[in-house]
DNA sequence: ATGTTTATATATGTATTACATAAATAATTA
DNA sequence: TAATTATTTATGTAATACATATATAAACAT
């Protein structure tokens, strides 16, 4: 379980990456983890064509896309050098989904944390006021499937995910829905980092259905209140897992 | 001014982008605008070479730069397409400075304030929780900026920007530092939407020194309520322009 | 000996050509 | 008519050559 759950949920699982994708991502793994070091100039393109066996296009290609995701600076006459984590696209999926598989960091964690503090509450307001028939039916559909438990840790985690996404589509804000990610990303460290089975937490999934019960009745006050609620929860959980982790 | 105070902001304006970046800006320009409409297969790499007089591997990074901000889809033996707007990266600081010229939309901008309003608040909270001194000089330095007026509109809204980009790092948290960009496109948007000079809205400066006088005080209850009223105020005389505008 | 200029090495940027491969379409055949 | 097989189209990858920006080393003048 991992980046590749990520992947799966962003239905960006192809069976095949391109080449210049394989590379990319396994540089960019190195890089978000650390292993290698921000300011450090990277192999040429004419060493990484040889260690991984392609041709300087497909080298050029990966390279390329760091970039874009602002992980890796190129200089003609000096070479590609790792960007500050200042300057990562912090928001980029893949980036997100990089971070998953990095070794665990407090401060890290509690930013998404955060962050969702900050969007979600608003989001379930907002999908109280606005949220389409349809939409209501896809946060119950995920509720429900955070009650069957699935029997895997795994299904329950991407139950979760799926609830709280259909919350942020439900508000009907495209800036939310593209905010995913960070949900995501969240959820999968929070459980690393815990260590714990998230179906043990037996409030947590009556939570949800409270919350979703306030959005179908259409209380704005509530949803936002409730969801407040839980991801304050989750942090103190979270808290206590790194209590237990220093003892 | 548009786009370009944009990358001002981001202090990105390279003197010669590199010809890819051109050729990119030049197409994701037209998409972001709707003159390429989704779904479209725009020309491929042959009229592409042609047309901008570029070899094709300068056509190749071009259509790649777009491919990782969402705009484009590329299939071999197809061509390439132009991605539902539903999956651009919005949070893209090309793609939110290419809007500052696409056609106006309420609803966008709308988006927008509400993005502002559900984090900033948040923001100035954690700014009067946790700011370092040197992060509240700079917010002190950028009301003193928009006190000046220093002449021109274009400086006043880049004063205006420097202001909540200031407030946002001095929050601390990587990801809210990261969405600036929402807030250079909103304020760009919203000038050229009301078409009126914002230095003519007496009140909107002091406004910004009294939410730097509780986060320098350190009252994060009263920073959160003062932004939120800012930023309802603003969002009050974009509502109030759109009436007119329908008139 | 120091500062300036000039050469050289290094690494990426662009152009060109060739061929591989996936997808759609047209032609062929059972 | 349906299934199969070419053929066409457009992108993917490879290889080579040369352009150009940067840094370093060498040569030179003061």
């Amino acid at each position: 379980m991992s980046e590749l759950v990520y992947y799966d949920l962003k239905r960006a699982a192809t069976m095949t990456p391109s080449m210049p994708i394989q590379v990319a991502r396994e540089l960019g793994r190195r890089i978000v983890a650390g292993t290698i070091e921000e300011g450090t100039l990277i192999d040429d393109e004419a060493s990484l064509t040889e260690r991984y066996q392609v041709s300087r296009v497909v080298i050029r290609d990966a390279v390329k896309i760091l970039v874009g995701k602002g992980l890796l600076d190129v200089r003609r006459g000096i070479g590609t050098r790792v960007k500050p984590r200042s300057q990562w696209v912090l928001w980029d999926d893949d980036v997100l989904a990089w971070h998953v598989n990095a070794p665990p960091n407090q401060d890290y964690i509690n930013q998404l944390m955060d962050i969702r503090l900050a969007f979600e509450p608003k989001a379930s307001r907002w999908a109280a006021e606005r949220a389409t028939p349809e939409a209501l039916a896809e946060i119950e559909a995920a509720v429900v499937g955070m009650e069957l438990e699935q029997g895997s840790v795994e299904k329950f985690i991407i139950a979760d995910a799926l609830f709280h996404r259909a919350v942020l589509r439900a508000a009907r804000n495209d800036y939310l829905t593209a905010m995913e990610g960070v949900i995501y990303s969240a959820l999968l460290i929070s459980v690393q980092l815990t260590n714990q089975d998230p179906r043990k937490n037996s409030s947590s999934v009556s939570f949800h259905r409270d919350v979703y019960q306030a959005i179908a009745d259409k209380d704005g006050e509530l949803a936002e209140k409730l969801t407040k609620k839980l991801l304050k929860d989750a942090i103190r959980r979270l808290h206590e897992a790194f209590a237990n982790r220093e003892s």
